[in-house]
RNA sequence: GGAGAGGUGGCCGAGUGGCUUAAGGCAACGGUUUGCUAAACCGUCGUAGGGGUAACACUCUACCGGGGGUUCGAAUCCCCCCUUCUCCGCCA
C-alpha cells in the first residue's frame, strides 16, 4: 500500500508508475473523492465536537435535577445528521480503499524501462554450461529412472501434481533439508515452520489479495488460502508487530510447498516440473530498516546464488524490466538456472525489495529509541530456492553415460546415496 | 460439533449508561539529589486521521478484540463475527 498523503501529492508520478508496470488501476476519481472525503470529515468532526460538549451539559444537568428536554430534543437532530454523514464517509472511504489497494508498488529508479521479459538486464553469470552425453530433458530422465510420476499425479489430483518415488523423494526431501540448514548455518536465518493455509488479512498484507485472488487455492468452507509461497506467513509472521531496531536486519526463513492454480497460464512451460501447481520451496525474508534495504537485497542474492554454487549449478541474475516486476516489488533479482534437457534458462528464485510497501499493509513496524515515533520496516524477499526446476537441472547437468544421475557433492550425505541408477 | 468463562494502553489491572477527558501500578525515557550504582522525588510517556505551521507548537475527531445497532450520550446495553482458556464429543 502507498502512503495516501504521497498518493496525493504525487499523482502524476503514480499513474506513470501503473504504466510502467503495465498494471491496470483507474486514479481518474481520487483526487475529487480525496476531496470529498477531507471535507466530510471537517464537517463531520465539528458535529461531534458539538455533541460531546452538549452532552457534557446535559449530564451536568441532569446531575443538578434539571430539565434537559430541549437540549436533548436538538441533539436529535444533530445525531441524526452526524450518522447520515459518517455513512456518506464510510462510503467515500471503501471506494478510496478499493483504488488504493490496487495501486502497485512505485519502482525503484533502478528498474528499467520494460514491456516484458526481453527487456530484463543480465546482471551476471556463474559457471559453465555442462553438455549432456546424450540430450534428455528432466521428464525422459526421470521417467527411465522411475523416479516422478506424472501420469498417476495426474490421476490423484489433476495436471501439474506428481509423485516423486523412492530415491526421487529422497532426493527432493534432500534437497530442502540441504538449502534450509545452509541458511540457518551459514547465513544466519532462523528457521520457522508456518502454517501452510492463511487467512485473508495475510494475503492482503504482503499483496496477493486483492488482485491474485483468482490465482490462489482458496477453502470457502473456511475462509482460507493455500499459500503461494511462504513469504506470506513469514512475512505476516511479524504483523501488527513493532520490532526493536537492535534485532533488525531480522532474517527469518522455512520451507513451504507452495500452490498456485496459475489461472490462464497453460500452453506455455508446462510440461514436467517448468509450470506446476504444487511446488516446494524455501524463502527467506527480511525484515529491515529503510536505510539498510537496498544493502540487504544485495545480500539476498547472495545468498540464494550460494546454494546454486553449492551445488554447482550454472546460474545468471536478472534484473527485471518494470513490466516485469511484480505488484507489490519495487525491484527485484531473478537467478535463472541452465536447463541442460530444455536448453534455456529456468527462474529458480526472485528476490525482491518491497520497501514500506508490505510493512504498510501489514502494519510491520520499527522503534528507533524506546521514545521515537514508530515507523514502517521494510521488507525483502527471496527463494532460497524453489526446488523443482531445480531438480530438474540437477537430473540433466548430472546425466551420465549410461543414463543414471550423479548426486551433487553438497547434497550426498543428505540423500544417503551417491547416485540414481537403472 | 456442543457447553461455559474471558479479550481494556508496551505489560499488569480497575471500571454495569454521564464524577472516565480510561483510575492505579509496573516498565521505559528525561531531570533533581547522590563519591559510583541503587533508592527516592519531579516530569514525560499510545495509534490513526483532520485542521494548522516553513517546521515545531497548538487544536479537533476516532480508537477498550473486529463490525453493526440502541441512546442526547456506550469500555459499560443488544446483535453478528474473530480469538484465547476449560470441559465434553469426534479424530491422525
Amino acid at each position: 500500500m502507498l502512503d495516501i498523503k504521497f498518493i496525493r501529492e504525487n499523482l502524476e508520478l503514480v499513474k506513470r508508475n501503473i504504466e510502467l508496470k503495465n498494471e491496470k488501476a483507474d486514479l481518474s476519481n481520487f483526487s475529487n473523492l480525496e476531496e470529498t472525503r477531507r471535507k466530510i470529515i471537517q464537517e463531520v468532526e465539528q458535529l461531534k465536537n458539538e455533541r460531546n460538549q452538549v452532552t457534557r451539559e446535559i449530564a451536568n444537568l441532569k446531575k443538578d435535577g434539571k430539565d434537559a428536554t430541549s437540549l436533548i430534543d436538538n441533539m436529535k437532530n444533530v445525531s441524526d445528521k452526524i450518522k447520515e454523514l459518517d455513512d456518506e464517509l464510510r462510503n467515500i472511504e471503501s471506494e478510496i480503499y478499493s483504488i488504493t489497494t490496487k495501486l502497485p508498488n512505485m519502482l525503484s529508479e533502478k528498474v528499467p524501462a520494460g514491456k516484458s521479459e526481453e527487456e530484463n538486464v543480465i546482471i551476471r553469470y556463474w559457471g559453465d554450461k555442462k553438455s549432456q552425453p546424450f540430450k534428455a530433458n528432466h521428464i525422459e530422465i526421470s521417467k527411465k529412472l522411475g523416479i516422478i510420476d506424472f501420469e498417476r499425479g495426474a490421476k490423484v489430483s489433476g495436471s501439474g501434481f506428481s509423485f516423486y518415488i523412492g530415491k526421487g523423494a529422497s532426493l527432493e526431501r534432500a534437497l530442502i533439508q540441504f538449502m534450509i540448514d545452509y541458511h540457518t548455518q551459514k547465513h544466519n536465518y532462523t528457521e520457522i515452520w508456518s502454517p501452510f493455509m492463511v487467512n485473508s488479512a495475510s494475503m492482503f498484507g504482503t499483496g496477493q489479495l486483492p488482485k491474485m485472488a483468482d490465482d490462489m487455492y482458496y477453502s470457502n468452507a473456511d475462509d482460507m488460502y493455500l499459500i503461494p509461497t511462504a513469504e506470506v506467513p513469514l512475512t505476516n509472521f511479524h504483523r501488527d508487530d513493532t520490532l526493536k531496531i537492535e534485532d533488525l536486519p531480522k532474517k527469518i526463513c522455512g520451507y513451504s510447498p507452495c500452490f498456485r492454480r496459475e489461472s490462464g497460464s497453460y500452453g506455455k512451460e508446462v510440461h514436467g516440473f517448468l509450470r506446476v501447481h504444487q511446488f516446494n520451496k524455501v524463502e527467506m525474508v527480511n525484515f529491515s530498516t529503510p536505510e539498510n534495504s537496498y544493502n540487504q537485497l544485495d545480500i539476498l542474492v547472495s545468498e540464494a546464488e550460494d546454494i546454486l554454487k553449492a551445488l554447482e549449478i550454472p546460474y545468471r541474475v536478472v534484473l527485471l524490466c518494470s513490466a516485469d516486476t511484480s505488484f507489490s516489488s519495487a525491484i527485484t533479482y531473478d537467478l535463472e538456472i541452465w536447463s541442460a534437457g530444455e536448453e534455456k534458462w529456468l527462474e529458480v528464485s526472485s528476490c525482491s525489495n518491497f520497501l514500506d510497501f508490505q510493512a504498510r499493509r501489514a502494519n510491520i513496524k520499527f522503534k528507533r529509541t524506546p521514545n521515537s515515533k514508530p515507523e514502517f520496516v521494510h521488507t525483502l524477499n527471496g527463494s532460497g530456492v524453489a526446488t523443482s526446476r531445480l531438480y530438474a537441472a540437477i537430473l540433466e547437468n548430472y546425466l551420465q553415460n549410461d543414463g543414471s544421475v550423479l548426486i551433487p557433492n553438497a547434497l550426498k550425505s543428505y540423500c544417503g546415496f551417491d547416485s540414481i541408477n537403472l
